[in-house]
DNA sequence: CTAATAATATACCATTTGGTATATTTTAAA
DNA sequence: TTTAAAATATACCAAATGGTATATTATTAG
């Protein structure tokens, strides 16, 4: 009831359901703003484009105004940055979630190729792949974009390769194994099987790619 | 001398340099101005995708007017797609030249590698891999292109299949592998090194996944 | 409850968009 | 060289673009 008595509070229909969430733990109004414009952009962008995405697809979505939105974010281009910061972090959460589901390094890395086995479905919710097509998007168009993109799948790779080099460490992978190598690769394999399963529009590639992995793990990595 | 003369012939810059060709084995002026546009816009296209590319950047690109290219093509999008049919002939054409340098299947298969060790400088000319580019750009934006993506990728993975069924047939290769399930692999392990590549701006991705595809030619497929 | 401020909506801007009707030029045949 | 037709250029269109100045509304502190 304290909730319904805090909705009272806001004339604003927007926020009325999470406006209990904001009055215990958000800072600001705008902070809140943010929030609903970067959830509800976010897709939108990584399924057109920056390009092919325009500031009205953004106001229809949101049901706001070009004021509001842009009382938040400076420009177009700041907007679509924050957006896709605001999925990948969505992203890796859940990865990093779903690899706590074991300590053995080498369970990490099944559990590595067990997320994306399911990857389709949930990247949909995304609008897709963001990795892949703000880095496809991007590329000739938008530096700032492209840089962060970069820097997203250089930590993808950090994190693969640290997992090996714990197994190596613990003695459950080759030290043979050259764990950067290895990580650019599973990595490589897994972004492949993206863009085919979406092109394609057929799990098979996804779904096959994974197998592939669980194999390379099992026949060359295993100590 | 005659090139000369035929050169003086024509009062159009633009064609000057072609003309002999044209008046020798060119149908229709108009044709002429087609490939020109096309080989012309495929690569803006290619690079920027569609949205992103106005029709301002194709007249100054080509040094044409508006009348010119819509008096050659119905309208943007068939052009887009006539842009990308260009592409990927030019493609595919190159990768079967290279496929004749061995007659056998295996050979074959370390031809497509060796190819692809190459791709990030030829297809720079292309403005990037037109698969990859145009099959995330007309993801939900542009079916009918998409469906052009979807029919080029079918026909490498045929390629590929048939090669390694002749080279079952041929007994080079192992008759328990599944051909269409390995040509898949294949290609979509190049379309992730090809993406990582492009992306990071590192040849490391494209040179490595070509070495382990010749390792799993060599280890796997055998007979 | 009121005043100051923060957040959002409105109305507008110049520019660019894809596309077209028409005028002009270029080409090919007689 | 003249003429019909083909190809291209010009000038224009309404609609949409990203962005902004200002008016209005919500919010918060006193």
């Amino acid at each position: 009831m304290l909730i319904l008595i805090l909705i009272e509070f806001s004339k604003n229909k927007i926020y009325q359901s999470v406006y209990f969430v904001y009055i215990c733990f958000m800072q600001t109004k705008s902070e809140l703003t943010k929030q609903f414009i970067l959830e509800t952009v976010a897709p939108i962008f990584n399924k057109n484009g920056y390009a092919a995405t325009s500031m009205s697809d953004l106001t229809e979505a949101t049901g706001l105004t070009k004021g509001a939105i842009y009382g938040n974010f400076k420009n177009k281009e700041t907007l679509a940055i924050a957006a896709f910061k605001f999925t990948v972090k969505a992203l890796l959460k859940r990865i990093a979630k779903h690899l706590e589901l074991s300590d053995s390094p080498i369970q990490k890395l099944f559990l590595i190729s067990d997320f994306y086995r399911n990857y389709y479905d949930y990247s949909k919710q995304l609008g897709g792949c963001p990795v892949l097509n703000i880095g496809v998007d991007a590329n000739n168009q938008n530096t700032l974009l492209l840089e962060h993109v970069k820097i997203v799948i250089e930590k993808i790779q950090d994190q693969i390769a640290t997992i090996i080099e714990n197994g190596i460490e613990a003695g459950e992978i080759s030290t043979e194994i050259n764990a950067m190598q290895y990580a650019k690769r599973i990595d490589t394999m897994i972004q492949g099987a993206v863009f085919m399963t979406y092109t394609m529009d057929d799990e098979f590639y996804i779904k096959d790619t994974m197998k592939q992995i669980d194999q390379m793990i099992h026949n060359d990595l295993k100590a």
